[in-house]
DNA sequence: AATGAATGAGTTTTCATTCAT
DNA sequence: AATGAATGAAAACTCATTCAT
């Protein structure tokens, strides 16, 4: 029987995975201490060991809960798409959103758990199959409408659509210059529909090579 | 006039960058300390320093040699094609390759130098200037030469190519399993062309591959 | 609630405080490390910083715990003269032991102490302020009753007696000669006294010993 | 047979000494490094080597041609005194008037060469025995002139002298604040003067204790 | 359950000094 | 005689983690 009630303990869990996420997304892991998150979250700093194993696991599960909330809200974005291609441009939008509004944690996702080896069959890959798991059945639901060429690869669309939100993201993240998330997305999303678009009657084109 | 002749300085200068990017790309910039560096380079630890200022400078300049070397390869092969299609394609290829042969060195650029706050401005970036440079030079002249369309934004191509190359190689980083550099390219680049070819009436338009 | 007593962590840090006295005034300032420090205060490297900022501030906080003791010590001594003389020959006695027994750390006190440019404004200048706070009451109080000539610049007594003692003290620990504190006490206070006593009409003036 | 004139000789000593000068009174001892007095004495780091044994022979060689300069000076200005009094405000005045203009190097006499403990029979020892010899030889003459009472311990006339006025210009030194050499100087040799006059006929002393 | 005192490993950087050329 | 490349020792300081209380 816990002294504590299970509901407290999960309040501290809480508190902690909140203060470690700000203290992160500010200063980074390595810069990061125990120290300081455990003072922003009122806690002792030994008590950051009864919950995170260290402070790696620590930084996984506050990107983990964050990584979740984000797609909670993807999902429910998208739905409000009506054709593929506005299910599509939701998804971009809504994706560069995130970068923009959570920048720190954002960069935090890229350069560390990225680089981290033991990323293959982790918490967070399960999510992120759960997150490209919404483009691919965007794309074959597309296929089975009729909105999208049959022979589309999916997972090449999701390496050009993810890679093209990275990679402007991630500029938005070194310059810090303001990015138009309406109209960066449509024009990403809208140069990927075109080109897995079935083919017109009305255009002729050859093999590219 | 100098005792030891300026070959040789240049000969240490080169082993100990040698070494600092094998380290470095082994361990990572924080892991890799400049004493096993120095060891692996064959020279004591305060030669390091009469070479470099510091340890970042030393990682700095490891990706900028090894910047420049991608760089040349890659303006090279992009010569070899003819049309458009066949420059972009080469491109894509071109790049992926380099991810898969220096794993290392290009997670380090990723994970190290674009994180960095002194990222803008650096000699790493006119170095990505002029790599984004070629590309935007591709589809400049497909514009001219009709086989790109004329409202073709060729920044957007940029962050479509570029990301997807990266978010196909960093798969092949984590999950160690190979990929094809031939046929992803092939797929990626005949994605975008797709895209981005003009309509031209009349026609009935064919799978790329 | 803490998990050592108050009086337990009071311990520790005057072990430390002890130690560093030791070390620093044997070795100096510079040549003294950290780790000989901690491991002459039993504790390990780490605690050092626990309880002190940095290598500096454990320095001047072993000093200013010396000098609160010596002025103490002084004041007291002091108290016992009961004419101006007797006073000022006690002060500058008093004054000349410490030297004498505390030479290690009156040698760190004027090295590394003063050479500070921080020293202005510092806690160790309050006790500086204290220390000659005590001559500068003797001498006015000497003035009041008539055993000091009027128009004596109290600051030049200090920079008189001080100055002295210290000269004095420091061919004690350069030379490693004993010196006779009474003796040289009786002398130095002697001439300043000679100095500043009022000149009284018709009397006829003898050596002071 | 030297391949360099015994002249140049000299030239290179003297120009790297007064390189030292410059950079230990700019920066200390510590902090001053053999390749920056080097670079100011426009030779190699090794050169210095050919000259001085090592760095603190340096410093110590430094001082001491300063410390010559000193006493030259001090030398010739009380010569310019016409009786005791006048001849020992002269000291005092040219004394405090060396540390006003080179205090780094003060500075750097003090906290560096009297914390050596090669100071005992050094070079600059046999300085300060010919520094204070001028003051000793202005008391001898002062009681044979009868300007000095007979039983002065020409000693203690040293210590306080040179005692406050290091006092006095080691608080120019920390404090930064300009002193009135002029007046200073007449202060504290008039309140010596005055304590070791020779009786007047109409004044009435008793013995302090 | 909670604390926070205590640990101690680990690393960059500097620089006096040497010595091959 | 002169150079300056090369050495390598040395040390302050931080902080994740543990564990007695």
């Amino acid at each position: 029987m816990p002294v504590i009630s299970t509901e407290r303990m999960r309040d501290r869990r809480d508190s902690i995975l909140a203060a470690a996420s700000r203290v992160f997304s500010q200063k980074g892991f390595q810069a990061a201490s125990i120290a300081e998150i455990a003072r922003a979250a009122g806690v002792s700093d030994g008590l950051v060991y009864k919950y995170f194993e260290n402070k790696r696991e620590l930084l996984i599960s506050a990107l983990t809960a964050f990584y979740e909330r984000v797609i909670d809200d993807l999902e429910q974005q998208v739905e409000l798409g009506e054709t593929f291609a506005d299910r599509l441009r939701l998804l971009v939008q809504t994706h560069l959103g995130v970068f923009v509004r959570d920048t720190g944690l954002c960069r935090l996702f890229i350069s560390e758990v990225r680089v981290a080896t033991d990323y293959p069959g982790s918490a967070i890959q399960v999510l992120n199959k759960r997150y490209t798991a919404v483009l691919l059945r965007i794309v074959h639901d597309g296929i089975r409408n009729g909105e999208v060429r049959p022979d589309t690869d999916p997972r090449v669309v999701r390496d050009l659509l993810f890679g093209a939100v990275e990679h402007v993201a991630w500029r938005h993240v070194t310059t810090r210059k303001a990015i138009d998330c309406d109209r960066l997305g449509r024009q990403i999303a809208g140069m990927i529909v075109g080109g897995i678009a079935p083919p017109r009657p009305a255009a002729r084109r050859r093999a590219a090579s």
